[in-house]
DNA sequence: TTGTAAATGCAAATAATTTGCAATTAGGAG
DNA sequence: CTCCTAATTGCAAATTATTTGCATTTACAA
Protein backbone atom coordinates (compact mmCIF):
# COMPACT_ATOMS: atom_id res chain seq x y z
CA UNK A 1 0.00 0.00 0.00
CA UNK A 2 1.14 3.19 -0.93
CA UNK A 3 1.78 6.25 1.42
CA UNK A 4 1.68 9.84 1.59
CA UNK A 5 4.84 9.45 2.80
CA UNK A 6 6.10 7.99 0.50
CA UNK A 7 4.49 10.58 -2.07
CA UNK A 8 5.77 13.61 -0.68
CA UNK A 9 9.82 12.07 -0.35
CA UNK A 10 9.71 11.49 -4.02
CA UNK A 11 8.27 14.90 -4.79
CA UNK A 12 11.25 15.90 -2.56
CA UNK A 13 13.89 13.80 -4.51
CA UNK A 14 12.23 15.51 -7.81
CA UNK A 15 13.34 18.72 -6.22
CA UNK A 16 9.89 19.98 -6.00
CA UNK A 17 8.78 22.16 -2.56
CA UNK A 18 6.38 20.73 -0.38
CA UNK A 19 3.73 23.19 -0.09
CA UNK A 20 0.32 22.85 1.68
CA UNK A 21 -1.60 22.93 -1.86
CA UNK A 22 0.71 19.87 -2.59
CA UNK A 23 0.04 18.23 -0.11
CA UNK A 24 -3.53 18.91 0.45
CA UNK A 25 -3.61 17.43 -3.67
CA UNK A 26 -1.31 14.44 -2.58
CA UNK A 27 -3.95 13.34 0.46
CA UNK A 28 -6.70 13.83 -2.11
CA UNK A 29 -5.06 11.38 -4.68
CA UNK A 30 -4.15 8.65 -2.15
CA UNK A 31 -7.59 9.10 -0.47
CA UNK A 32 -8.70 7.65 -4.20
CA UNK A 33 -5.88 5.17 -4.99
CA UNK A 34 -6.62 2.98 -7.72
CA UNK A 35 -9.40 5.37 -9.27
CA UNK A 36 -9.52 7.74 -11.55
CA UNK A 37 -10.42 11.29 -10.80
CA UNK A 38 -10.89 14.58 -12.41
CA UNK A 39 -9.32 17.58 -11.99
CA UNK A 40 -12.31 19.45 -11.09
CA UNK A 41 -12.80 16.89 -8.52
CA UNK A 42 -10.03 17.12 -7.41
CA UNK A 43 -10.39 20.53 -6.49
CA UNK A 44 -13.98 19.64 -5.03
CA UNK A 45 -11.73 17.72 -2.22
CA UNK A 46 -8.79 19.22 -1.80
CA UNK A 47 -10.72 22.70 -0.58
CA UNK A 48 -11.92 21.13 2.45
CA UNK A 49 -8.11 20.83 3.40
CA UNK A 50 -7.22 24.17 1.64
CA UNK A 51 -9.62 26.21 1.28
CA UNK A 52 -8.03 28.64 -1.16
CA UNK A 53 -6.85 25.97 -3.80
CA UNK A 54 -6.65 27.34 -7.35
CA UNK A 55 -7.84 24.94 -10.26
CA UNK A 56 -4.72 26.59 -11.64
CA UNK A 57 -2.42 25.16 -9.02
CA UNK A 58 -4.20 21.66 -9.43
CA UNK A 59 -3.15 22.02 -12.84
CA UNK A 60 0.14 22.66 -12.55
CA UNK A 61 0.68 19.99 -9.62
CA UNK A 62 -0.78 17.58 -11.87
CA UNK A 63 1.37 17.80 -15.01
CA UNK A 64 4.12 17.97 -12.54
CA UNK A 65 3.18 14.46 -10.91
CA UNK A 66 2.62 13.19 -14.62
CA UNK A 67 6.50 14.37 -15.52
CA UNK A 68 7.77 12.68 -12.32
CA UNK A 69 6.21 9.24 -12.94
CA UNK A 70 3.49 9.42 -10.47
CA UNK A 71 0.42 9.90 -12.18
CA UNK A 72 -1.24 8.13 -14.69
CA UNK A 73 -3.21 10.37 -17.07
CA UNK A 74 -6.25 9.42 -19.68
CA UNK A 75 -8.84 10.94 -21.82
CA UNK A 76 -11.85 9.92 -21.59
CA UNK A 77 -14.21 11.66 -23.42
CA UNK A 78 -13.14 15.71 -23.21
CA UNK A 79 -12.14 15.71 -19.72
CA UNK A 80 -8.94 13.92 -18.60
CA UNK A 81 -8.62 11.71 -15.76
CA UNK A 82 -5.70 10.80 -13.24
CA UNK A 83 -4.80 8.00 -11.07
CA UNK A 84 -1.45 7.43 -9.01
CA UNK A 85 0.88 4.98 -10.39
CA UNK A 86 1.10 2.57 -7.54
CA UNK A 87 3.40 -0.53 -9.18
CA UNK A 88 6.47 -0.16 -11.72
CA UNK A 89 6.63 -2.27 -14.28
CA UNK A 90 4.12 -1.90 -17.34
CA UNK A 91 1.15 -2.78 -16.84
CA UNK A 92 -2.71 -1.84 -18.55
CA UNK A 93 -6.01 -1.17 -16.20
CA UNK A 94 -9.91 -2.02 -16.14
CA UNK A 95 -11.64 0.79 -15.36
CA UNK A 96 -15.11 1.22 -13.94
CA UNK A 97 -17.10 3.68 -16.13
CA UNK A 98 -19.71 4.90 -13.49
CA UNK A 99 -16.85 5.12 -10.11
CA UNK A 100 -13.99 5.42 -11.67
CA UNK A 101 -11.90 2.28 -9.77
CA UNK A 102 -9.09 0.90 -11.73
CA UNK A 103 -7.41 -2.00 -11.40
CA UNK A 104 -4.26 -3.19 -12.56
CA UNK A 105 -4.47 -5.94 -15.28
CA UNK A 106 -1.10 -7.08 -15.12
CA UNK A 107 -0.47 -8.21 -18.52
CA UNK A 108 0.30 -6.53 -21.89
CA UNK A 109 -0.05 -8.31 -25.71
CA UNK A 110 1.92 -6.35 -26.95
CA UNK A 111 4.21 -9.22 -28.47
CA UNK A 112 1.41 -10.69 -30.20
CA UNK A 113 1.10 -7.44 -32.34
CA UNK A 114 4.39 -7.11 -33.61
CA UNK A 115 4.17 -9.63 -36.60
CA UNK A 116 1.60 -7.59 -37.93
CA UNK A 117 3.02 -4.39 -37.71
CA UNK A 118 6.01 -5.61 -39.41
CA UNK A 119 3.83 -6.79 -41.61
CA UNK A 120 2.40 -3.47 -42.30
CA UNK A 121 5.40 -1.90 -42.45
CA UNK A 122 4.96 0.49 -39.37
CA UNK A 123 7.81 0.84 -36.46
CA UNK A 124 5.54 0.66 -32.99
CA UNK A 125 6.30 3.08 -30.35
CA UNK A 126 3.34 3.78 -28.52
CA UNK A 127 0.11 1.83 -27.17
CA UNK A 128 -2.61 2.48 -25.85
CA UNK A 129 -4.67 -0.57 -24.26
CA UNK A 130 -7.32 0.13 -21.58
CA UNK A 131 -10.22 -1.92 -20.26
CA UNK A 132 -13.39 -0.02 -19.27
CA UNK A 133 -16.44 -1.46 -17.64
CA UNK A 134 -18.02 -2.12 -13.90
CA UNK A 135 -16.83 -2.35 -11.04
CA UNK A 136 -18.18 -4.90 -8.08
CA UNK A 137 -19.58 -2.28 -6.25
CA UNK A 138 -20.93 -0.23 -9.04
CA UNK A 139 -22.48 -3.51 -10.99
CA UNK A 140 -24.93 -3.66 -8.51
CA UNK A 141 -26.53 -0.91 -8.81
CA UNK A 142 -26.95 -1.79 -12.85
CA UNK A 143 -30.72 -1.58 -13.96
CA UNK A 144 -31.67 -5.01 -15.34
CA UNK B 1 -11.46 -0.69 -52.04
CA UNK B 2 -14.47 2.20 -51.11
CA UNK B 3 -15.82 4.04 -53.52
CA UNK B 4 -17.51 7.77 -52.68
CA UNK B 5 -21.33 6.40 -54.35
CA UNK B 6 -21.01 3.51 -51.57
CA UNK B 7 -20.46 6.13 -49.04
CA UNK B 8 -23.28 8.42 -50.51
CA UNK B 9 -25.11 5.51 -50.66
CA UNK B 10 -25.26 4.46 -47.35
CA UNK B 11 -25.77 8.33 -46.46
CA UNK B 12 -29.17 8.47 -47.93
CA UNK B 13 -30.08 4.77 -46.93
CA UNK B 14 -29.75 6.51 -43.43
CA UNK B 15 -32.20 8.99 -43.84
CA UNK B 16 -29.47 11.67 -44.56
CA UNK B 17 -30.03 14.36 -47.66
CA UNK B 18 -26.76 14.65 -49.76
CA UNK B 19 -26.21 18.31 -49.85
CA UNK B 20 -22.78 19.43 -51.94
CA UNK B 21 -21.49 20.21 -47.99
CA UNK B 22 -21.65 16.81 -47.29
CA UNK B 23 -20.17 15.16 -50.56
CA UNK B 24 -17.44 17.50 -50.40
CA UNK B 25 -16.76 15.81 -47.13
CA UNK B 26 -16.88 12.59 -48.05
CA UNK B 27 -14.74 13.08 -50.91
CA UNK B 28 -12.29 14.61 -48.89
CA UNK B 29 -12.25 11.34 -46.27
CA UNK B 30 -11.85 9.17 -49.69
CA UNK B 31 -8.80 11.20 -50.76
CA UNK B 32 -7.27 10.55 -46.98
CA UNK B 33 -8.70 7.05 -47.04
CA UNK B 34 -7.11 5.06 -44.25
CA UNK B 35 -5.35 8.09 -42.83
CA UNK B 36 -6.77 9.60 -39.25
CA UNK B 37 -7.12 13.45 -39.88
CA UNK B 38 -8.64 16.26 -37.90
CA UNK B 39 -11.86 18.37 -37.82
CA UNK B 40 -9.65 21.21 -38.96
CA UNK B 41 -8.02 20.21 -41.67
CA UNK B 42 -10.87 18.46 -42.98
CA UNK B 43 -12.00 22.12 -43.77
CA UNK B 44 -9.30 22.80 -45.50
CA UNK B 45 -9.45 20.41 -48.19
CA UNK B 46 -13.34 21.06 -48.26
CA UNK B 47 -13.26 25.05 -48.95
CA UNK B 48 -10.69 23.89 -51.89
CA UNK B 49 -14.55 22.23 -53.05
CA UNK B 50 -16.86 24.11 -51.53
CA UNK B 51 -15.27 27.60 -50.91
CA UNK B 52 -17.93 28.85 -48.25
CA UNK B 53 -18.15 25.53 -46.15
CA UNK B 54 -18.35 26.35 -42.65
CA UNK B 55 -16.32 24.36 -39.37
CA UNK B 56 -19.63 23.73 -37.72
CA UNK B 57 -20.76 21.96 -40.97
CA UNK B 58 -18.02 19.83 -40.70
CA UNK B 59 -18.54 18.80 -36.89
CA UNK B 60 -22.19 18.03 -37.26
CA UNK B 61 -21.60 15.62 -40.43
CA UNK B 62 -18.43 14.11 -38.51
CA UNK B 63 -20.96 13.25 -35.59
CA UNK B 64 -23.70 12.14 -37.96
CA UNK B 65 -21.33 9.46 -39.75
CA UNK B 66 -19.82 8.25 -36.65
CA UNK B 67 -23.68 8.20 -35.52
CA UNK B 68 -24.03 5.27 -38.65
CA UNK B 69 -20.82 3.84 -37.63
CA UNK B 70 -18.88 5.32 -41.29
CA UNK B 71 -16.59 6.74 -38.87
CA UNK B 72 -13.75 6.07 -36.50
CA UNK B 73 -13.11 8.78 -34.08
CA UNK B 74 -9.90 8.71 -31.55
CA UNK B 75 -8.34 11.55 -29.49
CA UNK B 76 -4.99 11.86 -29.46
CA UNK B 77 -3.69 14.98 -27.75
CA UNK B 78 -6.58 17.43 -27.38
CA UNK B 79 -8.23 16.93 -30.87
CA UNK B 80 -10.20 14.68 -32.29
CA UNK B 81 -9.05 12.83 -35.77
CA UNK B 82 -11.50 10.38 -37.75
CA UNK B 83 -10.82 7.86 -40.66
CA UNK B 84 -13.22 6.16 -42.83
CA UNK B 85 -14.55 2.75 -41.84
CA UNK B 86 -13.72 0.34 -44.58
CA UNK B 87 -14.08 -3.20 -43.07
CA UNK B 88 -16.81 -4.41 -41.14
CA UNK B 89 -15.53 -6.65 -38.54
CA UNK B 90 -13.93 -5.69 -35.18
CA UNK B 91 -10.27 -4.92 -35.37
CA UNK B 92 -7.59 -2.20 -34.22
CA UNK B 93 -5.41 0.28 -35.82
CA UNK B 94 -1.60 1.31 -36.07
CA UNK B 95 -1.81 4.81 -36.89
CA UNK B 96 1.39 7.05 -38.15
CA UNK B 97 2.35 9.80 -35.52
CA UNK B 98 3.68 11.65 -38.59
CA UNK B 99 1.12 11.57 -41.08
CA UNK B 100 -2.08 10.03 -39.41
CA UNK B 101 -1.91 6.97 -41.63
CA UNK B 102 -3.54 3.83 -40.43
CA UNK B 103 -3.58 0.19 -41.07
CA UNK B 104 -5.68 -1.95 -39.99
CA UNK B 105 -4.26 -4.43 -37.29
CA UNK B 106 -7.05 -7.73 -38.02
CA UNK B 107 -6.53 -9.06 -34.45
CA UNK B 108 -7.91 -8.58 -31.09
CA UNK B 109 -6.23 -9.48 -27.66
CA UNK B 110 -9.59 -9.46 -25.16
CA UNK B 111 -9.93 -13.00 -24.75
CA UNK B 112 -6.15 -12.86 -23.10
CA UNK B 113 -7.72 -10.02 -20.75
CA UNK B 114 -11.07 -12.30 -19.63
CA UNK B 115 -9.71 -14.34 -16.73
CA UNK B 116 -7.95 -11.46 -15.07
CA UNK B 117 -10.59 -9.18 -15.68
CA UNK B 118 -12.46 -11.79 -13.68
CA UNK B 119 -10.17 -12.27 -10.78
CA UNK B 120 -10.76 -8.38 -10.01
CA UNK B 121 -14.96 -8.78 -10.31
CA UNK B 122 -15.15 -6.09 -12.96
CA UNK B 123 -17.51 -6.34 -16.17
CA UNK B 124 -15.55 -5.77 -19.00
CA UNK B 125 -18.09 -4.02 -21.57
CA UNK B 126 -15.49 -1.58 -23.97
CA UNK B 127 -11.86 -1.55 -24.22
CA UNK B 128 -9.64 0.77 -26.38
CA UNK B 129 -6.28 -0.71 -27.97
CA UNK B 130 -4.64 1.72 -30.49
CA UNK B 131 -0.74 1.43 -31.74
CA UNK B 132 1.16 4.06 -32.94
CA UNK B 133 3.91 4.29 -34.59
CA UNK B 134 5.59 5.34 -38.09
CA UNK B 135 4.72 4.46 -41.15
CA UNK B 136 7.03 3.53 -44.05
CA UNK B 137 7.06 6.69 -45.95
CA UNK B 138 7.77 8.81 -42.67
CA UNK B 139 10.13 6.27 -40.79
CA UNK B 140 12.44 7.68 -43.56
CA UNK B 141 12.24 11.30 -42.64
CA UNK B 142 12.97 10.84 -39.11
CA UNK B 143 16.19 11.85 -37.63
CA UNK B 144 18.99 9.09 -36.87
C1' DT C 1 17.51 35.03 9.46
C1' DT C 2 17.79 35.94 4.83
C1' DG C 3 17.79 35.46 -0.25
C1' DT C 4 15.93 33.45 -4.10
C1' DA C 5 13.91 30.36 -7.13
C1' DA C 6 9.74 27.92 -7.03
C1' DA C 7 4.98 28.07 -6.35
C1' DT C 8 0.58 30.21 -6.06
C1' DG C 9 -3.80 32.99 -7.04
C1' DC C 10 -6.24 35.61 -9.98
C1' DA C 11 -7.75 37.18 -14.28
C1' DA C 12 -7.48 36.76 -18.94
C1' DA C 13 -6.33 33.95 -23.04
C1' DT C 14 -6.74 29.58 -25.77
C1' DA C 15 -8.66 26.31 -28.55
C1' DA C 16 -11.69 22.66 -29.75
C1' DT C 17 -16.25 21.85 -29.94
C1' DT C 18 -21.22 23.00 -29.36
C1' DT C 19 -25.45 25.61 -29.55
C1' DG C 20 -29.18 29.03 -30.93
C1' DC C 21 -31.30 30.89 -34.56
C1' DA C 22 -32.63 32.69 -38.87
C1' DA C 23 -32.04 31.66 -43.71
C1' DT C 24 -31.44 28.17 -47.25
C1' DT C 25 -32.16 23.86 -49.60
C1' DA C 26 -32.87 18.76 -50.85
C1' DG C 27 -35.93 15.90 -52.38
C1' DG C 28 -40.58 13.61 -51.78
C1' DA C 29 -45.69 14.48 -52.48
C1' DG C 30 -48.90 16.15 -55.36
C1' DC D 1 -42.57 20.58 -62.71
C1' DT D 2 -43.91 23.07 -58.49
C1' DC D 3 -44.61 23.32 -53.75
C1' DC D 4 -43.84 22.21 -49.04
C1' DT D 5 -41.40 21.01 -45.14
C1' DA D 6 -38.09 18.99 -42.40
C1' DA D 7 -33.28 18.79 -42.71
C1' DT D 8 -29.26 21.38 -43.25
C1' DT D 9 -26.35 25.21 -43.20
C1' DG D 10 -23.73 29.62 -41.87
C1' DC D 11 -22.77 32.77 -38.64
C1' DA D 12 -22.07 34.48 -34.18
C1' DA D 13 -21.97 33.56 -29.59
C1' DA D 14 -21.54 30.17 -25.79
C1' DT D 15 -19.18 26.43 -23.55
C1' DT D 16 -15.63 24.08 -21.29
C1' DA D 17 -11.29 22.18 -20.15
C1' DT D 18 -6.92 23.74 -19.91
C1' DT D 19 -3.10 27.20 -20.18
C1' DT D 20 -0.63 31.51 -19.62
C1' DG D 21 1.02 36.14 -17.79
C1' DC D 22 2.10 38.44 -13.97
C1' DA D 23 2.41 40.22 -9.45
C1' DT D 24 2.72 38.29 -4.87
C1' DT D 25 3.84 34.85 -1.60
C1' DT D 26 6.45 31.08 0.30
C1' DA D 27 9.55 26.93 1.11
C1' DC D 28 13.76 25.88 2.39
C1' DA D 29 18.89 25.85 1.74
C1' DA D 30 22.64 28.43 3.12
MN1 LIG E 1 -1.21 1.82 -13.05
MN1 LIG F 1 -10.88 0.57 -39.04
ZN1 LIG G 1 -17.28 1.38 -10.08
ZN1 LIG H 1 3.29 8.38 -41.70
Amino acid sequence: MISLKDLKKKVKENGYKLTPQRKAILKVLIGHNKHFISAEDILKETIKIYPNLNITTIYRNLEILEDINMLHKTKDNNTALYCLICEESHHHHIICKICGKTEIIDFCPLKKFSDLVKEKNFILTDHKIELYGYCEDCKKDLNP
